[in-house]
RNA sequence: UGGGGUGUCGCCAAGCGGUAAGGCACGGGAUUUUGAUUCCCGCAUUCGUAGGUUCAAAUCCUGCCACCCCAGCCA
């Protein structure tokens, strides 16, 4: 199932609730949610998040849903719910329940009149910097609110007021009493509910104030009946009032226990959704599903399999020190989950005419489609004894332990026959225009008949006859120095992000379905493209490994 | 300088008092009609650091050092 095993630390955490017998009451039925904001895509570090949250489900047999965290209108919308759907239908994640917090919107105001009724939350008429500079700081306590000590009747009314729409955006806000003294921020009065004249994308109208992260989210994993909430470390410092959220709305036991880890990191990977959007929105890239986006539409647009995506997050594991994992380990499980599945194909990209002299007419090659899988298959591939071959598999110089072409040496043509370069035509400015080699009957591939004559190396060809115009498109990753560059991000990330050689490949590959992908023979994992003006062409999932060039 | 976290091989990461798993990367070898794959073999006497407890410590205690997070009416 590519679940990550190393889920250790957190399972430590759920083997001890379960056997404190704090779920007895619930079957020990364990829950868990994944609960994105509907404000971008999905990319790449929220698989690992996806395969935590999963991975306890299926070790605990129980329950995951799924949870828009829409709580802040002004950013929301369901081009994301709806892509936030497909990705994780595309990865392979059935989830038991889709949940919104906006539909909480109703028993949130409850729970909010409940912590005024209770004295626990007051509405503040401070503004936003007045907030902001009475919050103290890190060393230094807050002051009070002159509000803080309103009567219930005055905050109730107050509150009412608010969601009725008398006051505008700013005036007011509902804050937690807790402690302005507490040397975790976080608990310094916190805003739990702000106005906001912003319709809702579910909503509508119907609101004006909406509630905020730390007040919703610890309700709405309770209103569920979530056991544990897992998310990444920086919400650490938010623990303490999840807790008390969850206890002063006062819910039952078993209450939801948060659990925090690392989120992930990829060199060379921008991982911010906000510089994702960036990206889009001025127009450096094609879109969300651009295939050098790391969300996982653009993944699934270069070609990526989810399983590889999966069994990263399964292979890195689960932690609580930050790291960033080598882009490279990405790459071997995208390879090893492509090396099985992916037809092999001849293609060259920088081709070289090579000319078989003594061979006359064409015949039919069998060539195996893949040779990892087991299977054994094969395919026909026309041959006339002139075909193209990539330049870097002929040296006029060989290097030590050269094991392609060159004057007098003997090579194999993948599935056809070992050839002697006898001549080479070489131009004006010193580059290789033609080879002229002989062939051997008798080296035929797959022949039974013994042959003396043997090659070093194999290379692969295009049949000049049959091979077919193609275009190879190559992607860099969107580099980047630093994990969250500070300006010219952007032009740094686009520039020379894509490069195109053009060259031929076999019809075969040619003419497949759009979106098939091939390992085209010591270059890479490629995926096909619709064709345009009669010409193929191909994009690079992932290049192969180079043990000669390297 | 307050609080919350984290420090184990180049990169991830197990380990929870009994003498350092695994993956990626790397190096070497074997097989191979892809210099791919597959397959062997190698790769931390050492766990941020300095002390202490113990027959025994990466694991317990103490001090120190480094890095990350927190002062949104974002999530």
């Amino acid at each position: 199932m590519n679940l990550p095993e190393a889920t250790n630390f957190i399972e430590q955490f759920i083997n001890e609730d379960l056997a404190s017998g704090k779920y007895e009451s619930r079957g020990n039925e364990i829950c868990v949610r994944f609960p994105p904001e509907p404000n971008g895509y999905l990319h790449i570090g929220h698989v690992k998040a996806l395969c935590i949250n999963f991975a306890v489900k299926e070790k605990y047999d129980g329950k995951i849903n799924l949870r828009m965290d829409d709580t802040n209108p002004a950013k929301e919308d369901y081009e994301y719910v709806n892509s936030i759907i497909e990705a994780i239908k595309w990865l392979g994640f059935e989830y038991d329940n889709l949940f919104f917090a906006s539909d909480y919107y109703d028993k949130l105001y409850e729970i909010a009149e409940k912590y005024i009724a209770d004295g626990n939350a007051y509405v503040c008429d401070l503004s936003a910097e007045e907030i902001t500079a009475t919050r103290g700081t890190l060393t230094e306590a807050g002051k009070e609110s002159p509000y803080r000590n309103r009567s219930v009747e005055e905050n109730l009314k107050l509150f009412r007021e608010m969601r009725a729409g008398k006051y505008p955006d700013g005036a007011k806000v509902l804050r937690a009493k807790i402690d302005m003294s507490s040397p975790n921020l976080n608990m310094r009065d916190p805003v739990i509910y702000r106005i906001a004249h912003v319709p809702h994308y579910r909503q509508g109208d119907k609101w004006c104030i909406y509630p905020m992260y730390d007040f919703a989210h610890p309700v709405s994993d309770a209103l569920e009946g979530i056991t544990h909430s897992l998310c990444s470390l920086e919400f650490e410092n938010h623990r303490p009032l999840y807790d008390w959220v969850i206890e002063k709305a006062g819910f039952a036991q078993p209450v939801p226990r948060q659990i925090e880890f690392a989120r992930l990191n990829i060199t060379n990977m921008l991982m911010s959704k906000r510089y994702l959007k960036k990206l889009v929105d001025e127009g450096f890239v094609s879109g969300w599903d651009d295939p050098r986006m790391p969300t996982l539409v653009g993944l699934k647009n270069r070609g990526v399999p989810p399983m590889a995506l999966r069994k990263f997050c399964a292979d890195v594991g689960v932690a609580k020190n930050y790291g960033v994992v080598n882009i490279a380990q990405l790459d071997e499980c995208i390879r090893d989950e492509l090396n099985v599945s992916a037809e092999r194909a001849m293609a060259v990209t920088d081709p070289v005419k090579l000319t078989v002299t003594n061979y006359e007419g064409e015949e039919e090659l069998d060539f195996e489609i893949n040779p990892t899988d087991g299977s054994g298959k094969t395919r026909a591939v026309k041959f006339t004894g002139s075909v193209f071959i990539d330049r870097s598999d002929f040296a006029l110089e060989p290097p030590p332990k050269f094991k392609r072409l060159f004057k007098g040496g003997y090579v194999r043509l993948k599935a056809a026959y070992i050839v002697r370069c006898d001549d080479v035509k070489v131009g004006a400015d010193g580059r290789v225009e033609e080879i002229f080699c002989t062939y051997f009957p008798e080296t035929r591939s797959g022949s039974t008949v013994k042959s003396d004559i043997k090659a070093k190396g194999v290379i692969q060809w295009v049949d000049c006859k049959y091979g077919v115009d193609a275009e190879f498109k190559s992607f860099k990753p969107l580099l980047t120095d630093e994990l969250y560059p500070d300006q010219d991000y952007a032009e740094r990330l686009n520039k020379d992000s894509v490069s195109v050689a053009y060259g031929k490949v076999e019809p075969y590959a040619a003419n497949s379905a759009e979106g098939k992908s091939f390992q085209l023979m010591r270059t890479g994992y490629y995926k096909v493209c619709p064709p345009e003006n009669g010409m193929a062409r191909l994009s690079e999932i992932v290049s192969l490994k180079d043990n000669f060039n390297k």
